[in-house]
DNA sequence: GACGATTGCTACGAAGCCGAAGTAATCTGC
DNA sequence: GCAGATTACTTCGGCTTCGTAGCAATCGTC
């Protein structure tokens, strides 16, 4: 999405003017999400193009990752909605793009027969993992922040999400501990259903 | 888009995974990727359900409220395209569907046949105006970061969108000063064609 | 053990975004 | 003063997203 460098900032720009206007809080917080807009725009243009050289969107791509990381290569499709907020109709979408690419299969839950598991193809398995090292090599490592700084951005924006609600900040951490973090929390919140081991 | 907490931080937990499997630096440019990307979808939401009620889309409104600011309310579409790094066809889409709510309309430039100025109708200012206010108290004044935490947070998100050539750094200061910013712009470069003062 | 509430998934459809190709005007170099 | 490159905008079409409504299985309560 080939733009040339603006001439001057936008954020700031409208910053100032909001200043004029708007009482001064609204400036700070108007000026933080647009510079939170543009950061994505600008990293997720990187990403995308990463993305179609794969034939992957990132949508499908944060799938298939997660499924590659989990232990057992599988996750039901109503965990993937709540832990990567990502809508139920669009669960569904991508997993249907997946499906069509042999990268996941559908399997149904050996115990629940309303839910349904996606499991990762061993093919699903290698676009993963190559889609990954590029990303890593074309994006990640080359995001222009110092190693410290990368580290207070992350801790200023995990308090703006955690004060948005979007997770749950006193217990994440005990969660994440859990055997890898995903498994304990594929099973559902109680625990009940001892869980479908794969055989 | 009412999602419930998440029992734990989808970033923090992916980190721990990529610090296991890769390299450092791709560990943490991929948070910092996944954490801007989660922040945005937050803020997001919350303006969405804000351009909602006033009938609007976040790219319609941007648009308005920069002809808003503009002290002869009106701009080039290409500027706009440039300026806030909107494909040319989504500024049409865009232009076309304000000017079907009559807060826009499209003037042929006076003195270069090929571009169109957008300018802004009295009720689109009103309008504009409406949900910047409606903005400013239910989200932007609202953003969960102390005053300066969120300066913090705009210094290292500039830098990363310097860096990633979002905007010429150097000159952007100069710029916004000369004159409200965008007039000095909306002419072009080269400040060829001594510009068409509105009648 | 049965009924109502809840949960999980999908089908449909509206809306947005944007790449590519097309048209028209302008600029540039000779 | 004209041919070719450039710039501005639009049209078209494909893709993604996601709200809504629907169906089916399961759970919770009595």
């Amino acid at each position: 999405m080939g733009f040339r460098k603006a001439p001057f900032d936008v954020v700031e720009a409208s910053r100032r003017v909001w200043l004029e206007r708007w009482e001064p809080e609204a400036a700070s917080g108007m000026a933080v999400y647009t510079a939170v807009l543009r950061s994505y725009q600008l990293l997720n243009d990187q990403v995308n193009a990463v993305m179609r050289r794969h034939d992957l969107t990132f949508a499908r791509y944060e799938v298939l990752a997660w499924l590659a990381m989990d232990p057992e290569s599988s996750l039901a499709l109503s965990w993937i909605s709540k832990t990567l907020r990502i809508p139920p109709a669009t669960v569904t979408n991508i997993i249907d793009k997946l499906e069509d690419e042999k990268l996941v299969r559908r399997v149904p839950h050996p115990s629940d027969a309303r839910t349904t598991l996606a499991v990762i193809t061993p093919r699903g398995e290698r676009i993963a993992t190559a889609a990954t090292r590029d990303l890593n090599v074309t994006v990640y490592e080359c995001i222009g922040l110092s190693e410290p700084k990368r580290g207070r951005l992350l801790d200023l924006l995990a308090e703006l999400r955690a004060s948005g609600n979007e997770f749950d900040i006193e217990h994440s951490d005990e969660v994440i501990e859990e055997v890898g973090s995903r498994q304990a929390h594929k099973r559902g919140r109680g625990g009940r259903n001892g869980g479908f081991e794969v055989a």
